[in-house]
DNA sequence: GCCAAAAATGGAACAGCTTCCATCCAGTAT
DNA sequence: ATACTGGATGGAAGCTGTTCCATTTTTGGC
């Protein structure tokens, strides 16, 4: 294996100079650096990553730290971080928490092994003692979906979302809204949850609308179990809600084929809007608010790449708020309730 | 920031004793071992990475290379290959060549900084030149979904499970029998594709069956794309297929939306069957053949890191055949035309 | 107790690149 | 011409562990 010696004496010029001439920092004169790159040609050089980390301190390594790679929001962000990165000549080292599965030990060891240049995390509730240890490591953080205390996040308004899409269909004249929403549980994505909640629960004040604890409901972000939850929520007809928001576009699906396996129509017997984008919403005909998530995962890698690069300059704003935007399809229309079903 | 330099002299030993009591390598007295952790401890002590694999050669680092994160075959795969990698304290660095657009710089690049102790490659097909270079590296390789010549690979049986699928229509009675595959672009996953195209063209001409060109469709495995092609080939009442075999789950998921909306009835006027085991499938009630995906991503790491840690020992077999089982739900069962509609 | 074999240990040579610092030199201003 | 400036270059000291090899200490069998 050649070594940058090998191309330096091949080029006639020293070590340095070849680094130099290779990597494109400090001053080369266009014949060194030519006859250096004729030279790592012939010998079909390969820089070694380790030793050029090693001797410079950087990596151009950079990690992404997400709950689930098997859910659409979470692989699509990292498709657009994945971009992102490509482009930039970064590795993505990826750490897959599976739920709560990995947590621990992504937290606790790996990404302290001070081998990566910086760090997204995604959908991240971290509590003091983690988010200590992780900057007491040094290495630059951005997050998406926070917001996370001492770290610059980029999110969309969760509140605001909410009230978008609820009051999407109150405007369409419901009055019977249930929302489908994401656990509590902490150390999850607690924020995201309980803020489009809370964006739910004020826009049916706001509406002078009845909240019902029956019309809660709370599901684990998956389809399947969406599915499950809407149809005991759509079991009893008295007390049917005629729309439904659903906090992921997955859970729309599942709240979607629930319906229809109940044989009721979408939307003149229930109206269905989710969150995200997803494409499969296309032929579903589901009213969404798209939050471009692919976007979102190349704008924090540039976020996060300013920082590296810039070792700890301006970093921006602490939290940048995202766009969304309402797409309405064929999912949601005004009430219409069909003959022969009681209203309210 | 401490180095084990440090850690010995407070240890009171060498720096060798000190590098071997902290890997386990080599012989090390209890006293010398637990000296050495006491110290790195009160230290707080973390080895560097870059010089730790700059010594040793070895970067406890796998490289996994798939075609696509945002598709449930691939997210599955990568989560259990996720969930092997971190078990056995390795990295995982993601190359997602989101289709093609980073296949060059993925296999020209990126691969060979001989940053990797292994690479496991996702539904590769690679040229001839492609598999030269990444072997020229030196570096173990384990692919999923080949055959990659030379290369040790792990499959499930794609033309058995075509014939299996189709053979699972044709004995409940069917007779017109289409099929929705994949891609056959070179430098996909063409063998896929292929084999169960070839699986469901062996059963039809076993059981004395019509091939038609129309009912031979082709689409990017994307349920999107399978919900067009769907309503195309059933937009003709007279020309109709009864049974639909989807090279995969989510086209199966396009397949059943787009009969849904023509408002043919599942299975009584359509049935059909998909490959993968999605989820998602149980509440769309699917009939699929499950191949285990995740299953096969910690099956598939398994045999690297034993190429790896063996350092090119044996290899077990050069090809590795995956289990697949056929679940049958209720979206197949006998053709049932109802009355109105002509048969053939 | 004695000797061979095994275990434990330390010194020092790497692994392969980056970068600080000093030096050299050509071009420019005076 | 002379002094000055800044680009180009080379020598050598890192960066931080790992591991070969030789040496010393233990251990176990008789």
């Amino acid at each position: 294996m050649a070594g940058i010696r090998d191309v330096a004496r091949l080029a006639g010029v020293s070590q340095a100079t070849a680094s130099r001439a290779l990597s494109g920092k400090g001053s080369v004169s266009a014949r060194a650096r030519e006859a250096v790159a004729a030279a790592a040609s012939e010998l079909g050089f390969v820089m070694s990553y380790h030793a050029s980390s090693l001797a410079s301190g950087r990596s151009h390594n950079i990690g992404v730290v997400l709950p689930f790679v098997n859910r659409w929001y979470f692989a699509t962000l990292l498709e657009g971080a994945n971009s992102a990165l490509m482009d930039a000549g970064y590795d993505l080292t990826l750490y897959d928490f599976q739920g709560d599965r990995y947590r621990e030990s992504v937290l606790g060891d790996f990404l302290l092994r001070k081998r990566l240049d910086g760090v997204l995390a995604v959908s991240l509730q971290l509590n003091a003692h983690e988010t200590e240890q992780i900057l007491a490591a040094g290495i630059p953080v951005v997050g998406v979906g926070g917001p996370l205390p001492g770290i610059p996040t980029l999110r969309i308004d969760d509140v605001e979302v909410g009230r978008r899409a609820t009051n999407h269909l109150i405007s369409l004249g419901h009055s019977r809204v249930a929302h489908l929403g994401g656990e509590h549980e902490l150390g999850r994505n607690f924020e995201i949850s309980s803020g489009r909640r809370a964006g739910y629960e004020e826009a049916m004040a706001e509406a002078g609308l009845p909240l019902r604890e029956a019309w809660s409901l709370i599901s684990d972000y998956s389809a399947n179990d969406a599915y499950k939850e809407t149809k005991q929520l759509l079991a009893d007809a008295e007390e049917r809600p005629t729309a439904i928001f659903c906090a992921s576009d997955e859970m729309a699906f599942g709240a979607i084929l629930a319906a229809r396996d109940l044989g009721l129509r979408i939307p003149e017997e229930l109206s269905v809007i989710g969150v995200d984008g997803h494409e499969m919403g296309e032929i579903l005909g589901l009213t969404t608010i798209d939050q471009f998530p692919r976007n979102q995962g190349t704008r924090a890698v540039e976020r996060l790449l300013a920082l590296v690069q810039d070792d700890g300059g301006a970093a921006g704003p602490a939290d940048e708020l995202m766009e969304t935007r309402l797409v309405v399809r064929s999912s949601t229309s005004a009430p219409r309730i069909p003959a022969g079903h009681s209203g309210s």
